[in-house]
RNA sequence: GCCGGAGUGGUGGAAUUGGUAGACACGACGGAUUCAAAAUCCGUUGCCUUUGCGGGCGUGACGGUUCAAGUCCGUCCUCCGGUACCA
């Protein structure tokens, strides 16, 4: 008695509270000791390789990622339940900026901090529950890793595809450094705070633009991925058609001439200056007798890098006292600098149509340039306030008067090409890939600098070139760069020195999805066979931030790999996710300087009004008001970051997980909300309670052989109707959130139900079952542990996602919605084989519509079978 | 500046192909339970109007197409992402 007493206590114990601690800890270890989520080549067997962005290893895990990678997880055993071969890997974008400057800070070594910070994040992506295959976990900053990567570039030296050139770069003239973009805040060094300067200096560059048609054709290809994103790719890649022609320089005693490039050739007899970048030689050498012009030299030399910035200054230009011929009238044109046209873009000059282009027009307006039309603009003809950049029909061009821009472009580049002055061309605004960074903690650049000035590849039997790990950040100088003995080295018995700068890092992330294939591979960089049984990856997922570089890289990279033999296919990513960012509440009070002062929100109460609405906030710490400035993306600047561990211990992966997929669709932002994480802690509750309720009886009775009365239909329908809808949202529309909210409605149906009879009871096992299944992509842990109850004694892991019983979707009924006019009138519940006849009859019928068709003619009715019924009626 | 995206109740969001605007959830309000509270359960909840049935209005702004527009077209506003060295 003692002891049936004591097992229905533990029976009880086990099924009456939901404790997401205990379940999850033991289901992660059912995991492990099972290696169940360990992939293997099956070549009979569909496979899916759903790869997720891998993180940069900051610290700790921030929202983003756990919603990045619960939208991978969620995918990934989903598609496993649809009976497929499913490989999700993890790994470790190791190298990068943060890495020195938490070195510099905390005064270590930024492999220590690097290290420390993957196995500190790898434990937190255990405790999600996330079903890797670790033995496949990689780090970029490991030697066995960016080996390849050198002997691939190598390898693209060997074939043309790298060279060598000057770029700008941003140049602290105190640090004696070059600053990253995001290092520059208005204008100076963050750290010396001195003007930061444009310098050229020597850097390797890869030929992405021999890529570039590659590139946008295939892209017609990529079904799978968003419109968005292909159009932002396109644009970022720019084909333009266009003609390149060449302006000699007239007052000169030497030869000279530029080149310019336009997609506007049918505008050419509208030139009335040309503008070339102040650091064009032929700027900068009629500066040496002009000192208004050197000035403005020296001017643009504190012009920041980035384009937004160029794009947003102040347009400013110097006449340089040239004069350039133009190439069909021979008329001379002024030449300005420019501090709008960049050396390193094109050829570093541009012809100015101000008549045509809104730009030249506001310069020409500006420094008193002369403005002519030359495209008739139709209604909008006044170029006095600007300039009318449409196409249309030429004038005050001469022989090419009355011609549209088709006939404008062809006879006037045929006429340049005839003089031998031009001609037709292909232009991409893609430029190459400039991959040197001045940096310590990446790959070293695997070249060596002879004596002579050439450079050579490292030789393949000298690789990798070793990134010392053991070193100590001074804080401006890369440790490599800094040490006399490290680049020294020797070329066919000379003296010669290693490249000291490194790679950027998107060459890392560039090619981790395929080195995944074969990790440890130690004899090449892939192992072609598996590579190709994997590859192209099913589903990548990741920010949206990573529209254009990172995944226009990828799939620059994913070529090369082809065309040196690696792979057999011409893409990386087949489908794409972009998940939005994470927002948070922020609140902040003014400092007695005026600065905000920014206050976490888990420290901040807020009171509401009757309606809802947020009336106050108030700190806990204090009870002082505090300012509520809306939402905004996590982050430490806003003090506004959620800790995903202290949820986690709270209220357990699962509810962390259920949340993040419920509360908004993949794409949108994320907006946190502790009730909102409260909210899918209850129904986890409410789920538990169901299974715990129907687990206390004793039978689980099977439906085969039974009649069901017209309420256990109807539930079966609601089961059925379910599963449809939420199959279709996770497995093709991606629409997490719209999924469990289709379960959520069907389990506020399932607590209502009886439980009386076999039938009851056999309708309610098999949603129960359903809905277990159902979750199990979301919230694996539950899942797994209540299928251990009613379930039919295998693993959750190993079950097929549920089916629809078609014959369980019959409606005998239909609900018509019948308006007048277009509006909403009466609702009719109709024999689902209703006549269009039948429907009007019953309709006109209605005392709600025929209040609004008497006394007029119906004109017209429009029927949508078995949904809708509309009178038109005046 | 340029390229891409978003804007719907008090809040997050739903409406999949132009066909019931507001599913699901949060919050708020009312009730049950409780000595009390927490937890849980039940109900109400776009705004205005109406005893009720119902009616009018309503998807960032303005205009258009259509029997019918959150959805399509045009013009604009605001916010977000990217802009080549943050990753």
């Amino acid at each position: 008695m003692a002891a049936l007493l004591n097992e229905m206590f533990e029976k009880d114990l086990m099924e009456s509270t939901y404790n997401p601690q205990a379940i999850e800890a033991e289901v992660q270890q059912f995991w492990q000791d099972n290696q169940t989520f360990k992939a293997q080549e099956k070549p009979g067997q569909e496979k899916f390789y759903c790869l997720s962005m891998f993180p940069y290893p900051s610290g700790r895990l921030h929202m983003g990622h756990v919603r990045n990678y619960s939208l991978g997880d969620v995918i990934s055993r989903y598609q496993r339940m649809q009976g497929k071969n499913v490989m999700q890997p993890m790994g470790w974008d190791a190298f990068g900026l943060p890495a020195e400057n938490a070195a510099i800070k905390n005064n270590s070594a930024p492999a220590k901090w690097t290290y420390q910070n993957i196995d500190y994040m790898r434990n937190q992506l255990k405790s999600l529950g996330f079903g890797y295959d670790w033995d496949r976990e990689l780090a970029t900053c490991r030697k066995d890793y960016y080996r390849w990567e050198q002997w691939f570039f190598t390898k693209l030296y060997e074939k043309g595809l790298v060279y060598k050139k000057n770029a700008t770069v941003n140049w602290d003239p105190v640090d004696q450094t070059v600053l990253a973009n995001e290092q520059v805040i208005d204008g100076r060094g963050w750290r010396s705070g001195a003007l930061v300067e444009r310098k050229e200096i020597p850097q390797w560059f890869i030929k992405i633009t021999d890529y570039a048609e590659e590139l946008l054709n295939d892209l017609d290809q990529l079904d799978g991925w968003p419109e968005q994103v292909k159009t932002m790719q396109r644009n970022w890649i720019g084909r333009s058609e266009g003609v390149e022609m060449t302006f000699k320089v007239a007052n000169s005693d030497s030869d000279e001439s530029f080149d310019i490039y336009t997609t506007r050739p049918d505008t050419l007899m509208g030139v009335t200056y040309v503008a070339l970048a102040a650091t064009h030689p032929l700027s900068v050498k009629a500066s040496q007798n002009n000192s208004a012009l050197a000035d403005f030299i020296a001017e643009c030399k504190n012009t920041k890098t980035s384009e937004a910035d160029v794009a947003t200054i102040e347009k400013k230009g110097v006449d340089t006292g040239l004069k350039a011929i133009h190439p069909l009238t021979g008329e001379e044109v002024p030449v300005w600098a420019a501090n709008f046209v960049l050396m390193d873009y094109g050829s570093g000059a541009v012809m100015s149509v101000p008549g045509h282009d809104q730009r030249d027009f506001e310069f020409a307006n500006a420094y008193g340039l002369p403005i002519k039309q030359v495209i008739a603009g139709g209604e909008n003809d006044d170029i006095s306030k600007a300039a009318i950049t449409e196409k249309g029909t030429l004038i005050n061009s001469g022989q090419f008067d009355g011609l549209d821009f088709d006939a404008a472009f062809k006879a006037i580049s045929d006429e340049l090409i005839a003089q031998g002055k031009g001609k037709v061309t292909v232009n991409y605004r893609l430029r190459d890939w400039g991959v040197s960074r001045q940096r310590y903690w990446g790959t070293p650049i695997p070249m060596i600098n002879l004596a002579n000035g050439e450079s050579v590849p490292v030789p393949e039997d000298q690789l990798p070139v070793e990134l010392p790990e053991d070193v100590v950040m001074n804080g401006v100088t890369s440790p490599i760069k800094d040490d006399p003995e490290w680049a020294k080295t020797t070329y066919n018995g000379e003296a010669a020195l290693r490249e000291t700068d490194t790679f950027d890092t998107f060459m890392e992330s560039s090619w981790y999805y395929a080195r995944y294939c074969s990790p440890e591979n130690d004899t090449g960089m892939l192992d072609p066979e598996k590579a190709n049984y994997w590859l192209p990856v099913d589903q990548y997922i990741g920010g949206i931030e990573h529209a254009i570089l990172h995944l226009l890289y990828s799939r620059f990279f994913h070529k090369l790999l082809r065309d040196v033999g690696l792979v057999d296919s011409d893409e990386p990513f087949k489908s794409l996710l972009c998940q939005g960012m994470v927002l948070a509440d922020t609140y902040y009070r003014e400092a007695e300087n005026g600065a905000q002062d920014w206050i976490a929100p888990s420290d901040v109460e807020v009171t509401r009004n009757d309606k809802g609405q947020v009336e106050s906030a108030i700190s806990k710490l204090d009870g002082e008001p505090v300012i509520s400035a809306g939402m905004s993306k996590m982050s430490k600047s806003k003090n506004n970051g959620i800790d995903p561990q202290q949820v986690i211990e709270q209220y357990g992966a699962d509810t962390v997980r259920l949340f993040i997929m419920f509360t908004s669709p993949p794409e949108q932002t994320l907006e946190w909300s502790d009730s909102g994480v409260e909210g899918a802690h209850r129904f986890l509750k409410r789920v538990w309670k169901l299974v715990a309720d129907f687990n206390a009886g004793e039978t689980k009775p099977s439906l085969e052989g039974l009649t069901l009365n017209s309420a256990q239909k109807q539930l079966r329908r609601e089961l059925h109707k379910t599963i449809a809808k939420v199959s279709d949202d996770i497995g093709r529309r991606n629409t997490f959130n719209t999924a469990i909210a289709a379960i959520m409605e069907l389990m506020n149906h399932l607590t209502k139900a009886k439980l009386d009879s076999d039938e009851d009871r056999a309708v309610m096992l098999e949603a129960i079952r359903s809905v277990i299944l159902m979750l199990t992509p979301i919230v694996p842990h539950l899942s797994h542990h209540l299928w251990q109850l009613v379930g039919d004694g295998n693993p959750v892991e190993d079950t097929l996602w549920p089916t629809v019983d078609e014959s369980a979707l019959v409606e005998d009924e239909k609900l018509i919605i019948v308006q007048v006019n277009g509006k909403l009138r009466a609702k009719l519940t109709v024999a689902a084989d209703a006549s269009q006849e039948s429907v009007e009859q019953l309709a006109l019928g209605e005392e709600n519509v025929s209040k609004f068709t008497d006394g007029k003619t119906i004109r017209k009715v429009i029927y949508v079978p078995g949904k809708l019924l509309n009178i038109v009626a005046n």
